[in-house]
DNA sequence: ATCGCCTCCTGATGGC
DNA sequence: TGCCATCAGGAGGCGA
């Protein structure tokens, strides 16, 4: 499932391809993936528009920038891809929307599970968008500091896996890098935010940069759908200590992984790492 | 503010 | 072998 690091692979293998083409066709094959503007406009609007150098990204949203103030914005969701490929190339089953660019290659949308959208947006206003607006800050920037932990946390009275799954607190975490940046950190799932010590979040700050950064080192966690912008996959799902890996031995104590229900979401902790107090 | 619950959707899995 | 229920989880919406 795409979270951070897995849109930061697509964004950094998609950009060297992409930059300097212009799209020649727009065959939406599943108009309802097109979030906005309605489907003629999107065509319209981005016929004979060229891929800038710089692509971007923002949480879990993939901006890639286009001439004339343009920008495709795309969140894979859960099963989502995004993938620059020949126009030969089979096309594979869910394939919703197909670029046609102008060196004869293919930029193509595939989704099985349909969850994910494109946009279609000024540039300038991309930063405005709902869902985009409310993102908290991004684990990688300068703005996510211990302090900030330290300081936010005690504000929410709420769970601490649930906060980090909350986009407006962290950008970019999903189930996955969560539960390993909780492990990392030693902290229980069901903790109360507000009552981790200052000595757990700063912990916590510092596993989440860790886990994050080692996920894009890997080029992301390809557990189940994700491949990156050529179709590659991930090798972070190696790296993994604690998701997906329910009675498998804690890689720390050897005890078996457990697995619990948080907020209707699976989570995998070690139960003597990570202690619920 | 925070909760549970529901919806979107398909494929994989497991019980019988 | 098939049939059905359940689960996976990112985000947004609902009412409590």
């Amino acid at each position: 499932m795409p979270e951070l690091p897995e849109v930061e692979t697509v964004v950094r293998s998609l950009e060297q391809h992409l930059a300097g083409l212009t799209v020649t066709s727009v065959n939406l094959i599943k108009p309802e993936v097109i979030r906005s503007p309605k489907p003629e406009e999107f065509i319209e609007l981005l016929l004979g528009k060229t891929f800038l150098k710089k692509m971007g990204r923002r949480g879990k949203y993939i901006l890639l920038n286009l001439s004339e103030n343009l920008t495709l914005v795309v969140h894979l969701r859960m099963t989502g891809r995004l993938i620059y490929c020949d126009a030969e190339a089979p096309l594979e089953k869910h394939t919703h929307v197909i670029f046609l660019l102008d060196n004869g290659k293919h930029l193509r949308f595939a989704d099985v599970r349909r969850f994910g959208r494109l946009q279609l947006v000024p540039t300038t206003e991309v930063m405005e968008l709902p869902g985009i607006k409310e993102l908290g800050p991004e684990p990688l920037e300068p703005e996510f500091t211990r302090e900030f932990i330290k300081k936010e946390i005690r504000r929410h009275r709420t769970r601490i896996k649930p906060l980090l799954l909350d986009q407006s607190f962290i950008a970019g975490l999903g189930n996955i890098y969560a539960d390993e940046a909780l492990f990392r950190a030693k902290v229980h799932p069901e903790r109360l935010a507000s009552e981790l010590t200052s000595r757990e979040a700063a912990a916590l700050h510092k596993a989440i940069v860790e886990v994050i950064t080692e996920g894009i080192e890997h080029r992301g966690t390809s557990f189940r759908d994700y491949v990156d912008g050529e179709g590659r996959a991930g090798s972070f799902q190696n790296h993994l200590k604690v998701y997906n890996r329910e009675n498998h031995p804690c890689t720390q104590c050897g005890r078996p992984i457990s697995r619990i229900k948080v907020a209707g979401r699976s989570s995998y902790y070690c139960s003597a790492c990570q202690k619920a107090k």
